[in-house]
DNA sequence: GTAGGAATTGGAAGCGCTTCCAAAACTGTG
DNA sequence: CACAGTTTTGGAAGCGCTTCCAATTCCTAC
């Protein structure tokens, strides 16, 4: 009785080719309405819903979006920055009807089994890359493969490549500013990981902002260590002895690290040593004293990397498109602005 | 010249038909070493691809698993047990060869959006779905889908779900009982969510222990707040007036919280109030004091839902699997037996 | 040298849908 | 009422692969 629920069978049923059936599935022009809801009534009647699969092969395009997320496991799921991210990017996908399939690549094999998967046009209709380690090999083939692609970050060394990123520089150049607005003058900074472009540009906005007020960039006072509260930790520990009167941490993880390694020296925030540090995520508002942080717009860049996708998927990858998005100085206790 | 690059044009290349092309790619047998290595060649040498969607279609399974996440956004991303537990999940997925499919029903909307989508055969060939607050409609109505599909976590009302849990009730016992021989008697819990198996089994494992004591409950040193430093926070604030001398938190997150609020309250954390709580998570050794804490196996914890998943994708739903994996209580700072 | 069985091969029928294109059915105009 | 133009419809050709099954080839034993 039941026979398999095929586009077929409904078009039987409702006494329609398949054709007809297959336009009035899809909100199609050119039926009549009376014809369309005699379908649309066997469509509900039956609970018919049709094959993804078979949508997709003969469509050409799956509706499936997918996450890259690279090796560099020391951070990625310690750092609330990618959980966050991928909440983001989930919740964008949703709203335009795309599935996302999500590939951490833990391994170089992970990678190697995966890439002829998703490199192939079939799958996956576009790919959005969080950047990893500079050098990294699989931003370039991504790029170079069937696949749109567009990065989350600033991806080096390739100039064609669409990215939204946000304004490390500017930002972190306003938090140290903010620090030197104070009266600091012996600013620390915490790097987080130099071989990743949101480290070297906050970086850069450090110095930027501190040749702006004429000081040097002392090296001795700047410190790098893995995005995670332990990797904060341990690069305080080494800056310590070299007496910041201001840490300028690049997230708030490592933020979190800095004041555990400040405490445990006897020293407190931000009477001793003033901080002010990067993302503006939960960490922040849960520290004590609450962070003074630069606060970056995690759900909105994720918004905005699909979107950019979606572009990229209809009009084509050139040309390259760039979005860079603001972020703002929150200030709270860390600081010592305000108590 | 290069035409598309199909499975027939590596056949004709290759000078064989295509079920034999087929073959050779899917490591069929019978096929003469020989033949097998001249294809083997023009694949290599064309840089060949099957195309996924066609597999698919053709084979009738697609090597894609979903995980799905219920709306319970509060702690979704916030408790770093989410994350980890996708982290354990994808790394199954890609040893196992499975492409996998993320699923956050941040709303009802995207729910009755994607659930048509997931739980018709074709695009999932199973389905991981984590346990929600109790009484959330769509674990029964995945069970009785087509598609395969185990639970992470105990669900309720549910005999012949297939799932996986840790010995929550156990391991919450274990940790109470610790404070208990450590001489604590007024012994509070900050239960998380109670509208969530995992945080009733541990408010059932805490009751047991106290009962096993001789001990009765006294339901005003019991406090609920969500899974998170805030709910941890806010519950251990309510409690303190009724001064405890020791708290059983369910979660780490929340410990930090309850930490905090501990701390405002100008007591100290073993001194004054002894600290056991749940999860192991990277929290418990980044707290000062550092946590005691019953360790469950997140990641052995995602390994075996995929695996069971596969099981039941093999073998049918029946009977139902149930694995319920130990916790291992964890001594450090926070419960005073060592210093 | 030949029968019987196993190993190897390819033809052809799907998998369930979209979409091109031509045919059929309308519409309005002069 | 014929005709050109517009809508509506369905036939049929894919999309790129797997897999059933029958045909062919290859062995081995007698």
């Amino acid at each position: 009785m039941t026979d398999k629920l095929t586009l077929d069978e409904i078009a039987k049923r409702a006494g329609v080719s398949r054709t007809t059936a297959s336009r009035v599935l899809n909100d199609g022009p050119n039926v009549r309405p009376e014809v369309r809801e005699r379908v649309q009534r066997v469509i509900a009647e039956t609970g018919y819903r049709p094959h993804p699969v078979a949508q997709s092969l003969a469509s050409q395009q799956s509706h499936v979006i997918g996450l890259v997320l690279p090796r560099r496991t020391e951070a990625l799921f310690n750092d609330p920055y990618f959980p966050r991210l991928t909440q983001g990017i989930a919740q964008a996908c949703n709203d335009h009807d795309y599935t996302l399939a999500l590939f951490l690549m833990q391994t170089e094999a992970d990678e190697e089994k995966f890439y002829p998967r998703i490199s192939r046009k079939g799958l996956l209709d576009g790919i959005v890359i969080q950047v990893g380690q500079i050098g990294d090999g699989l931003i370039a083939r991504l790029l170079t493969s069937d696949v749109p692609t567009v990065v989350a970050g600033r991806p080096l060394n390739h100039p064609n490549a669409s990215y939204v990123d946000v304004d490390n520089v500017a930002g972190a150049c306003a938090g140290v500013t903010h620090l030197l607005q104070l009266g600091h003058n012996r600013i620390g900074m915490l790097t987080g990981d130099m071989r990743t472009t949101a480290a070297l540009d906050r970086y850069t906005g450090y110095c930027e902002a501190l040749q702006a007020h004429d000081l040097p960039v002392d090296e001795t006072l700047v410190s790098e260590g893995y995005f995670t509260e332990i990797g904060g930790y341990e690069a305080m520990q080494r800056l310590l002895p070299h007496k910041p009167d201001a840490i300028f941490s690049a997230s708030d993880a490592m933020a979190l690290g800095a004041l555990r390694a400040i405490y445990e020296a006897g020293l407190t925030v931000p009477h001793d040593i003033a901080l002010v540090s990067f993302d503006d995520l939960p960490p922040a508002t849960i520290a004590r004293p609450q962070l003074t942080t630069v606060h970056q717009p995690v759900d909105a860049f994720g918004v905005k990397a699909v979107e950019m996708l979606l572009d990229v998927m209809k009009n084509g990858p050139t040309p390259p498109r760039r979005i860079i998005m603001d972020t703002k100085l929150v200030i709270r206790q860390s600081c010592g602005a305000v108590s």
